[in-house]
DNA sequence: AACGGTCGCAACCGCACATTG
DNA sequence: GCAATGTGCGGTTGCGACCGT
């Protein structure tokens, strides 16, 4: 279907952020609160549109973000990370704290590429770049890098379930952002390939080589979120809830816009539902 | 000091999905 | 069920900073 466009061009701003647009900015949404970014340049007074202000305040107006170099420690989590989500920068972005996805994707491009191709590791499919190669079996990315891509990946099944991609197959928004590894050119399945491809690793578990921690705190207290799905939950007292907007650092609760899960932002909030002992996982819109 | 090349980051663009009426 | 709308994501680009000559 056609799109109209998110905004008129003709009356918006463009290019870099002055301080007087990113004051406005953070004035607004201290006083009103994130969502209906579409409407919010206007109400803000400002000639932006409201995507760009989006990404301006999730990028780097939010009072929460880490700035500053990575830690050897964030370059392995990272890598790890991708090797099991590919290119889902979101969802690597959430389980590094104060850290935008957009950042760590240009973190990706710039720094680690390098870092994997000095060891000899193709970035993309984190598996040697020449056979027989010993540099990954030194760069301790060998269990990512053994086998033929992503689909393949597998835990032993003795392994605890991983709670984030043990998603059930109902919650196909998950799937799509989880579950679409980078195909073997690198690429990955965003933009034409879409919703109509099959998970490519329906088995895969995060866990797998992995000491992630995944066990977050409880987001978003005192009020719980609220949506059908959530509610709906079967046992919910045996799971955490986690959010995926307080894992991203949106830990103001008038900000986190898991309170509204009715509202149209709301909906776009990842939950993730963490089962106390190793139960599978779901995810909640 | 001037110039050209490279790098890194902020921002933009297009698309897909969820929601709403 | 369909179209319109709002939002988020991933890829790409533009430009300033940095570095070497």
């Amino acid at each position: 279907m056609g799109r109209s466009p998110c905004c008129e061009k003709a009356h918006t701003n463009k290019g870099a952020w002055t301080k007087e647009e990113d004051q406005r900015l953070i004035a607004y949404i201290k006083a009103r609160g994130e969502g209906c970014w579409r409407s919010l340049p206007k109400a803000a007074g400002l000639l932006r549109c409201g995507k760009s202000c989006r990404l301006r305040w999730m990028n780097y107006l939010r009072p929460d973000l880490k700035r500053g170099n990575f830690t050897d420690e964030d370059d392995e989590l990272i890598i790890k990370l991708h090797a099991l989500l590919g290119n889902k920068w979101s969802l690597i972005a959430g389980q590094l704290p104060g850290r935008t996805d957009n950042e760590i994707k240009n973190y990706w491009n710039t720094h680690i590429k390098r870092k994997l191709l000095n060891r000899g590791i193709d970035p993309q499919t984190h598996r040697p770049v020449s056979a027989g190669s010993s540099a990954a079996a030194a760069s301790g990315l060998t269990t990512t890098a053994s086998t033929a891509g992503f689909p393949s990946l597998r835990a032993p099944a003795s392994r605890p379930h991983n709670p984030v991609l043990a998603a059930e197959p109902s919650n196909a928004g998950f799937e799509r952002a989880a579950m679409s590894a980078p195909s073997e050119d690198g690429n990955s399945s965003s933009g034409s390939g879409g919703s109509t491809d099959a998970p490519r690793c329906p088995d895969l578990n995060l866990d797998l080589d992995l000491d992630l921690d995944l066990s977050i705190s409880l987001p978003c207290s005192p009020s719980p979120p609220k949506t059908p799905a959530a509610v709906s939950t079967p046992t919910s007292h045996q799971q955490q809830t986690i959010c995926l907007c307080y894992r991203l650092g949106v830990r103001n609760g008038d900000a986190c816009i898991c309170k509204a899960a009715s509202s149209p932002a709301g909906a776009h909030a990842f939950r993730f539902l963490r089962p106390l002992e190793g139960g599978p996982v779901h995810i909640a819109h």
